[in-house]
DNA sequence: TCCTTGGTAGAATGTTTACTCTACTTGCGT
DNA sequence: ACGCAAGTAGAGTAAACATTCTACCAAGGA
């Protein structure tokens, strides 16, 4: 079985990802996690350490998923990184990026802010490494962001107008 | 003097605004808005109504400034469009979008859902209209999403590459 | 065999907080 | 002057919920 620390990571993120930072209760998120309150009190003593932990565990999922094994064209690497996106949202983040969801749920959480600028940042320089693009992190983490706040409102049209607007990002 | 139940919404707008959706009791929504428990009741008999009125209220406050006296050339006023929005953000909104906080504390909330849509929508289109790009309010929703998103961590910088990228929508 | 480690189940506690209720004030039309 | 419409101040209530505590169980090493 998996080491108990990441069972219990994955069991919150699915129960934030899908309820919200707000709505669940410590005994919703023990249900989530398979555990007992106290072994989940015994690794994340308190309710924010449990939003701590189920974002270190997207941020993991995150960044791996999007950007690892990335094609060497640095267009076919844009073009996938944004298509992933896509995919990413219609499958785990139907309700938006977690890291600001989480931040909106708790704005004087400075451990949070923190948290989230390493989240960006970490995607940002990936995403430009892959595209040799550095540089330009931030028109790259620009669009990364409108698409995820747009594909509920758009779905596919939104990862097309992505990738036409990062199509530009090549030719300077 | 004001209207009454502009007093409140205008209250609320800001207490939401500055403290989030979550940390703020009723108690301290009644501070903000300056009036007694049993008015504010009367004028948004739940706490959602609170947050409800808020953000009609804001709705308006935003597209106004936003949308509102555009110059009449289409570069210029896209350009100023995102200037708004950057000076927006640094007065206004530091947190990020107040629309997507709601919608995050509260994500079974249907009639949030329905009030972010029609918020962005109305920005959309009134966008796509000053600017003459009708039929390209996905990407100019992109751009206000990523600008609006990326804004606290990059601020003017974050302007000036909503700009270049918008640059390149006029000249399709 | 026994004890330690690390788990389960779930009751108890104390605080927070949305919402209601009571009692009082003030301006205004007649 | 009077009464009513609309407000203030703030105490009271009942539920929700984060956190702690008690009691129990199972496996493995000395």
């Amino acid at each position: 079985m998996k080491d108990i620390v990441t069972k219990i990571s994955a069991g919150l993120e699915h129960a934030f990802a899908t309820q919200g930072f707000a709505q669940p209760s410590v005994e919703d998120l023990r249900d989530a996690a398979g555990v007992s309150l106290r072994t989940l009190y015994k690794y994340t003593p308190s309710r924010s350490d449990m939003v701590y932990a189920a974002l270190e565990y997207r941020h993991q999922r995150y960044v791996t998923l999007i950007c690892d094994d990335l094609p060497a064209d640095r267009q076919q690497a844009l073009f996938q990184m944004l298509d992933r996106i896509g995919h990413w949202m219609a499958d785990e983040a139907t309700h938006g990026c977690l890291f600001h969801a989480a931040v909106a749920s708790a704005p004087t959480d400075s451990r949070l802010h923190e948290l989230l600028e390493r989240h960006k940042s970490e995607v940002a320089a990936r995403a430009a490494k892959a595209t040799q693009l550095e540089g330009q992190e931030v028109s790259l983490l620009l669009i990364f962001e409108g698409l995820t706040q747009t594909w509920p409102l758009y779905r596919e049209r939104a990862v097309a107008s992505a990738q036409k607007l990062a199509r530009h990002l090549l030719d300077d």
